[in-house]
DNA sequence: CTGCTGTTTAGAATAGTTATAAAACTGATT
DNA sequence: AATCAGTTTTATAACTATTCTAAACAGCAG
Protein backbone atom coordinates (compact mmCIF):
# COMPACT_ATOMS: atom_id res chain seq x y z
CA UNK A 1 0.00 0.00 0.00
CA UNK A 2 3.20 2.29 0.32
CA UNK A 3 4.10 1.81 -3.66
CA UNK A 4 1.78 5.20 -3.79
CA UNK A 5 3.17 6.71 -1.29
CA UNK A 6 6.94 5.69 -2.35
CA UNK A 7 6.07 5.92 -6.23
CA UNK A 8 4.74 9.66 -5.68
CA UNK A 9 8.39 10.48 -3.70
CA UNK A 10 10.36 9.25 -6.10
CA UNK A 11 8.68 10.86 -9.24
CA UNK A 12 9.18 14.54 -6.36
CA UNK A 13 12.79 14.02 -6.12
CA UNK A 14 13.01 13.28 -10.34
CA UNK A 15 11.22 16.85 -10.30
CA UNK A 16 13.22 18.57 -7.64
CA UNK A 17 16.23 17.33 -9.69
CA UNK A 18 14.86 18.13 -13.36
CA UNK A 19 13.97 21.72 -12.09
CA UNK A 20 17.41 22.11 -10.23
CA UNK A 21 19.52 21.12 -13.25
CA UNK A 22 17.99 24.14 -15.17
CA UNK A 23 18.29 26.53 -12.57
CA UNK A 24 14.79 26.62 -11.32
CA UNK A 25 14.42 27.40 -7.84
CA UNK A 26 11.52 25.34 -6.13
CA UNK A 27 8.50 26.32 -4.65
CA UNK A 28 5.12 23.99 -3.71
CA UNK A 29 3.63 25.55 -6.52
CA UNK A 30 6.08 25.06 -9.50
CA UNK A 31 6.56 21.88 -8.20
CA UNK A 32 2.99 20.59 -8.53
CA UNK A 33 3.06 22.51 -12.12
CA UNK A 34 6.26 20.95 -12.88
CA UNK A 35 4.64 17.36 -11.69
CA UNK A 36 1.74 17.54 -13.60
CA UNK A 37 3.35 18.88 -16.59
CA UNK A 38 6.16 16.38 -16.76
CA UNK A 39 4.28 13.43 -15.95
CA UNK A 40 4.43 12.30 -19.74
CA UNK A 41 5.39 13.53 -22.87
CA UNK A 42 2.64 15.82 -23.59
CA UNK A 43 1.48 19.48 -25.80
CA UNK A 44 -0.85 21.31 -23.06
CA UNK A 45 -2.12 24.79 -23.03
CA UNK A 46 -1.78 27.67 -20.19
CA UNK A 47 -5.31 26.52 -19.27
CA UNK A 48 -5.93 22.82 -19.24
CA UNK A 49 -2.76 22.44 -17.17
CA UNK A 50 -3.89 25.26 -14.89
CA UNK A 51 -7.25 23.13 -14.24
CA UNK A 52 -5.42 19.73 -14.45
CA UNK A 53 -3.26 21.29 -11.40
CA UNK A 54 -6.33 22.44 -9.35
CA UNK A 55 -7.65 19.37 -9.88
CA UNK A 56 -4.76 17.64 -8.34
CA UNK A 57 -5.43 19.34 -5.15
CA UNK A 58 -3.23 22.11 -4.56
CA UNK A 59 -5.01 25.58 -5.60
CA UNK A 60 -2.48 27.46 -7.91
CA UNK A 61 -3.49 30.73 -9.82
CA UNK A 62 -3.76 31.00 -13.15
CA UNK A 63 -1.07 33.66 -13.61
CA UNK A 64 1.55 31.71 -11.71
CA UNK A 65 0.70 28.76 -14.23
CA UNK A 66 1.87 31.56 -16.55
CA UNK A 67 4.35 32.56 -14.63
CA UNK A 68 5.61 29.54 -14.11
CA UNK A 69 5.27 28.07 -17.80
CA UNK A 70 7.22 31.55 -18.83
CA UNK A 71 10.01 30.73 -16.69
CA UNK A 72 10.63 27.40 -18.30
CA UNK A 73 10.91 28.18 -21.38
CA UNK A 74 13.25 30.68 -20.69
CA UNK A 75 15.14 27.63 -18.65
CA UNK A 76 14.62 25.45 -21.76
CA UNK A 77 12.51 23.21 -19.35
CA UNK A 78 9.02 23.19 -22.51
CA UNK A 79 8.58 24.87 -25.86
CA UNK A 80 6.11 27.23 -26.57
CA UNK A 81 4.41 26.30 -30.20
CA UNK A 82 2.19 29.07 -31.50
CA UNK A 83 -0.70 27.85 -33.21
CA UNK A 84 -3.12 30.73 -33.57
CA UNK A 85 -3.96 34.06 -31.50
CA UNK A 86 -6.06 31.86 -29.14
CA UNK A 87 -3.67 28.73 -28.88
CA UNK A 88 -0.20 28.65 -27.14
CA UNK A 89 0.73 25.30 -26.31
CA UNK A 90 3.73 23.87 -24.30
CA UNK A 91 5.62 21.02 -25.46
CA UNK A 92 7.24 18.89 -22.41
CA UNK A 93 9.23 17.18 -25.22
CA UNK A 94 12.01 19.60 -25.67
CA UNK A 95 14.22 17.63 -28.39
CA UNK A 96 14.56 18.83 -32.18
CA UNK A 97 11.08 18.14 -33.75
CA UNK A 98 8.17 19.88 -35.16
CA UNK A 99 4.06 19.46 -35.41
CA UNK A 100 1.33 18.57 -37.17
CA UNK A 101 -1.98 20.13 -36.08
CA UNK A 102 -5.23 19.24 -36.97
CA UNK A 103 -7.52 22.53 -37.70
CA UNK A 104 -10.43 19.83 -37.19
CA UNK A 105 -9.59 18.43 -33.78
CA UNK A 106 -7.68 20.79 -31.96
CA UNK A 107 -5.18 17.97 -31.88
CA UNK A 108 -0.82 18.95 -31.67
CA UNK A 109 0.77 15.71 -32.91
CA UNK A 110 4.61 15.03 -33.41
CA UNK A 111 6.26 14.81 -36.50
CA UNK A 112 8.99 12.48 -36.84
CA UNK A 113 12.68 14.07 -37.34
CA UNK A 114 13.05 12.79 -40.60
CA UNK A 115 9.91 14.47 -41.72
CA UNK A 116 11.74 17.84 -40.83
CA UNK A 117 13.60 20.15 -43.21
CA UNK A 118 17.44 20.61 -42.83
CA UNK A 119 18.19 24.08 -42.81
CA UNK A 120 20.45 25.92 -44.43
CA UNK A 121 22.32 28.93 -41.65
CA UNK A 122 23.34 30.86 -44.31
CA UNK A 123 20.97 33.16 -46.54
CA UNK A 124 19.48 34.18 -43.31
CA UNK A 125 18.54 38.29 -43.47
CA UNK A 126 21.75 40.45 -43.14
CA UNK A 127 22.71 40.04 -39.55
CA UNK A 128 21.36 38.02 -37.77
CA UNK A 129 21.31 34.59 -36.55
CA UNK A 130 19.00 31.82 -36.54
CA UNK A 131 16.84 31.46 -33.24
CA UNK A 132 14.13 28.68 -33.61
CA UNK A 133 12.51 27.16 -36.31
CA UNK A 134 8.97 27.22 -36.01
CA UNK A 135 7.55 24.32 -38.55
CA UNK A 136 3.33 23.58 -38.01
CA UNK A 137 2.20 21.34 -40.92
CA UNK A 138 -2.14 22.56 -40.73
CA UNK A 139 -4.00 18.95 -41.21
CA UNK A 140 -7.84 18.65 -42.08
CA UNK A 141 -10.08 15.53 -41.55
CA UNK A 142 -9.95 13.64 -44.88
CA UNK A 143 -14.28 13.78 -45.17
CA UNK A 144 -15.34 10.50 -45.20
CA UNK B 1 -3.44 67.60 -61.83
CA UNK B 2 -6.24 64.74 -62.72
CA UNK B 3 -3.19 62.36 -62.31
CA UNK B 4 -3.91 61.45 -58.69
CA UNK B 5 -7.27 61.32 -59.30
CA UNK B 6 -7.33 58.81 -62.49
CA UNK B 7 -4.53 56.86 -60.95
CA UNK B 8 -7.28 56.36 -57.74
CA UNK B 9 -9.70 55.47 -60.08
CA UNK B 10 -7.48 52.71 -62.05
CA UNK B 11 -7.07 51.62 -58.34
CA UNK B 12 -10.57 51.77 -57.45
CA UNK B 13 -11.48 49.62 -60.84
CA UNK B 14 -8.33 47.12 -59.76
CA UNK B 15 -9.56 46.72 -56.37
CA UNK B 16 -13.43 45.98 -57.52
CA UNK B 17 -12.05 43.57 -59.67
CA UNK B 18 -9.98 41.92 -57.32
CA UNK B 19 -12.46 41.60 -55.24
CA UNK B 20 -15.19 40.22 -57.47
CA UNK B 21 -12.76 37.87 -58.80
CA UNK B 22 -12.64 36.27 -55.08
CA UNK B 23 -16.29 36.36 -54.66
CA UNK B 24 -16.33 39.20 -51.87
CA UNK B 25 -19.32 41.73 -51.81
CA UNK B 26 -18.42 45.39 -52.34
CA UNK B 27 -18.67 47.37 -49.38
CA UNK B 28 -17.02 50.84 -48.73
CA UNK B 29 -15.87 49.45 -45.55
CA UNK B 30 -14.12 46.39 -47.61
CA UNK B 31 -12.68 48.59 -50.22
CA UNK B 32 -11.12 50.83 -47.89
CA UNK B 33 -9.45 48.06 -45.98
CA UNK B 34 -8.36 46.23 -49.68
CA UNK B 35 -7.28 49.54 -50.66
CA UNK B 36 -4.71 49.56 -48.15
CA UNK B 37 -4.24 46.23 -47.87
CA UNK B 38 -3.56 45.64 -51.18
CA UNK B 39 -1.56 48.65 -51.91
CA UNK B 40 1.58 47.25 -52.38
CA UNK B 41 2.76 43.53 -50.71
CA UNK B 42 3.12 43.72 -46.78
CA UNK B 43 2.96 41.86 -44.02
CA UNK B 44 0.69 44.09 -42.06
CA UNK B 45 -0.77 43.33 -37.93
CA UNK B 46 -4.90 43.92 -38.18
CA UNK B 47 -4.02 46.74 -35.46
CA UNK B 48 -2.26 48.97 -38.22
CA UNK B 49 -3.98 47.99 -41.03
CA UNK B 50 -6.85 49.39 -38.52
CA UNK B 51 -4.78 52.18 -37.74
CA UNK B 52 -3.95 52.73 -41.64
CA UNK B 53 -7.36 52.59 -42.77
CA UNK B 54 -8.37 55.40 -40.35
CA UNK B 55 -5.49 57.59 -41.28
CA UNK B 56 -6.73 57.35 -44.56
CA UNK B 57 -10.09 59.55 -43.99
CA UNK B 58 -12.68 56.78 -44.02
CA UNK B 59 -13.89 55.43 -40.79
CA UNK B 60 -14.10 51.73 -39.87
CA UNK B 61 -14.04 50.07 -36.66
CA UNK B 62 -11.71 47.69 -35.60
CA UNK B 63 -14.21 44.80 -35.56
CA UNK B 64 -15.05 45.19 -38.97
CA UNK B 65 -11.52 45.23 -40.01
CA UNK B 66 -11.01 41.87 -38.31
CA UNK B 67 -14.08 40.48 -39.83
CA UNK B 68 -12.85 41.48 -42.96
CA UNK B 69 -9.61 40.28 -42.81
CA UNK B 70 -11.33 36.81 -41.38
CA UNK B 71 -13.59 36.93 -44.81
CA UNK B 72 -10.13 37.49 -46.94
CA UNK B 73 -8.47 35.00 -45.48
CA UNK B 74 -11.31 32.54 -45.94
CA UNK B 75 -11.95 33.52 -49.51
CA UNK B 76 -7.88 33.17 -49.74
CA UNK B 77 -7.31 36.78 -50.80
CA UNK B 78 -4.46 37.05 -47.84
CA UNK B 79 -2.47 34.85 -45.33
CA UNK B 80 -2.48 34.85 -41.69
CA UNK B 81 0.62 34.05 -40.36
CA UNK B 82 0.41 33.48 -36.38
CA UNK B 83 3.56 34.91 -34.59
CA UNK B 84 2.73 34.48 -30.91
CA UNK B 85 -0.37 34.72 -28.72
CA UNK B 86 0.08 39.27 -29.67
CA UNK B 87 0.87 39.03 -32.80
CA UNK B 88 -1.15 37.76 -35.83
CA UNK B 89 0.04 39.29 -39.56
CA UNK B 90 -1.67 39.41 -42.41
CA UNK B 91 0.09 38.65 -45.81
CA UNK B 92 -1.29 40.05 -49.09
CA UNK B 93 0.92 38.00 -51.02
CA UNK B 94 -0.60 34.68 -50.62
CA UNK B 95 1.61 32.87 -53.66
CA UNK B 96 3.33 29.62 -51.81
CA UNK B 97 6.19 30.92 -49.22
CA UNK B 98 7.27 31.38 -45.85
CA UNK B 99 9.14 33.61 -43.09
CA UNK B 100 11.89 34.58 -41.06
CA UNK B 101 11.10 36.35 -38.10
CA UNK B 102 13.20 39.07 -36.02
CA UNK B 103 12.92 38.28 -32.66
CA UNK B 104 14.70 41.35 -31.85
CA UNK B 105 12.65 44.12 -34.03
CA UNK B 106 9.31 42.50 -34.53
CA UNK B 107 10.25 42.29 -38.50
CA UNK B 108 8.41 39.49 -41.08
CA UNK B 109 10.80 38.65 -43.59
CA UNK B 110 9.84 36.68 -46.82
CA UNK B 111 12.02 33.84 -47.31
CA UNK B 112 12.91 33.14 -50.91
CA UNK B 113 11.10 29.92 -52.09
CA UNK B 114 13.92 27.75 -53.11
CA UNK B 115 14.76 27.75 -49.31
CA UNK B 116 11.48 26.11 -48.15
CA UNK B 117 11.24 22.68 -47.52
CA UNK B 118 8.85 20.13 -50.08
CA UNK B 119 7.01 18.24 -48.49
CA UNK B 120 5.31 14.92 -48.63
CA UNK B 121 1.84 13.95 -48.71
CA UNK B 122 2.42 10.81 -47.21
CA UNK B 123 3.03 10.10 -43.69
CA UNK B 124 0.60 12.88 -42.39
CA UNK B 125 -1.48 11.43 -39.48
CA UNK B 126 -3.83 9.21 -40.45
CA UNK B 127 -7.15 10.03 -42.11
CA UNK B 128 -6.15 13.73 -42.54
CA UNK B 129 -5.13 15.81 -45.45
CA UNK B 130 -2.70 18.60 -45.79
CA UNK B 131 -4.58 21.85 -45.11
CA UNK B 132 -1.35 24.24 -45.27
CA UNK B 133 2.38 24.71 -44.36
CA UNK B 134 3.68 27.55 -41.80
CA UNK B 135 7.27 27.99 -41.04
CA UNK B 136 8.62 31.04 -39.23
CA UNK B 137 12.26 30.63 -38.94
CA UNK B 138 12.77 32.85 -35.86
CA UNK B 139 16.20 34.76 -36.23
CA UNK B 140 17.82 37.16 -33.51
CA UNK B 141 20.06 40.06 -34.26
CA UNK B 142 23.81 39.01 -34.29
CA UNK B 143 25.68 40.89 -30.93
CA UNK B 144 27.51 43.79 -32.65
C1' DC C 1 -43.93 51.51 -51.75
C1' DT C 2 -43.80 47.79 -48.12
C1' DG C 3 -42.40 43.79 -46.13
C1' DC C 4 -39.12 40.02 -46.08
C1' DT C 5 -34.45 37.81 -46.10
C1' DG C 6 -29.81 37.55 -45.96
C1' DT C 7 -25.66 40.26 -45.22
C1' DT C 8 -22.68 43.60 -43.01
C1' DT C 9 -21.34 46.55 -39.41
C1' DA C 10 -19.63 47.89 -34.92
C1' DG C 11 -20.47 48.29 -29.79
C1' DA C 12 -20.09 45.40 -26.15
C1' DA C 13 -18.34 41.25 -24.21
C1' DT C 14 -14.86 37.58 -23.91
C1' DA C 15 -10.61 35.17 -23.26
C1' DG C 16 -5.76 34.77 -23.16
C1' DT C 17 -2.01 36.98 -21.26
C1' DT C 18 0.84 40.31 -18.61
C1' DA C 19 2.02 44.09 -15.25
C1' DT C 20 2.23 45.39 -10.63
C1' DA C 21 1.69 45.55 -5.88
C1' DA C 22 1.70 42.72 -2.07
C1' DA C 23 3.33 38.54 0.22
C1' DA C 24 6.80 35.26 1.22
C1' DC C 25 11.17 33.90 1.54
C1' DT C 26 16.47 34.29 2.24
C1' DG C 27 20.12 35.10 4.81
C1' DA C 28 22.89 38.53 7.05
C1' DT C 29 23.22 41.21 11.55
C1' DT C 30 22.48 42.09 16.12
C1' DA D 1 16.13 34.10 18.27
C1' DA D 2 14.46 38.39 16.26
C1' DT D 3 14.80 42.07 13.03
C1' DC D 4 15.64 44.04 8.89
C1' DA D 5 17.01 44.57 3.76
C1' DG D 6 16.92 42.79 -0.43
C1' DT D 7 15.20 39.56 -3.52
C1' DT D 8 12.01 36.40 -5.45
C1' DT D 9 7.47 34.70 -6.11
C1' DT D 10 2.59 34.98 -6.18
C1' DA D 11 -1.89 36.33 -7.71
C1' DT D 12 -5.20 40.19 -8.18
C1' DA D 13 -6.39 43.41 -11.22
C1' DA D 14 -5.73 45.38 -15.64
C1' DC D 15 -4.88 45.03 -20.47
C1' DT D 16 -5.26 43.86 -25.33
C1' DA D 17 -6.27 41.07 -29.27
C1' DT D 18 -10.15 38.99 -30.98
C1' DT D 19 -15.01 37.45 -31.44
C1' DC D 20 -20.07 37.56 -30.56
C1' DT D 21 -24.48 39.49 -31.25
C1' DA D 22 -27.87 42.68 -31.93
C1' DA D 23 -28.91 46.33 -34.79
C1' DA D 24 -28.51 48.57 -39.45
C1' DC D 25 -28.56 47.96 -44.07
C1' DA D 26 -29.21 46.25 -49.01
C1' DG D 27 -31.54 43.92 -52.31
C1' DC D 28 -35.43 41.63 -53.97
C1' DA D 29 -40.76 40.16 -54.31
C1' DG D 30 -45.15 41.16 -54.12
Amino acid sequence: MDTNISRSRQQRQRIDKLLNTYGVNLTRQRHVIADTLFARDQHVTADKLFEAVNNSGTKVSKATVYNTLGLFVRKGLVREIFIDATRTFYDSNTSRHHHFYNVDTGDLIDMKERLAPHFIDQDLPDGTAMDMVDLVIRVKNKAP
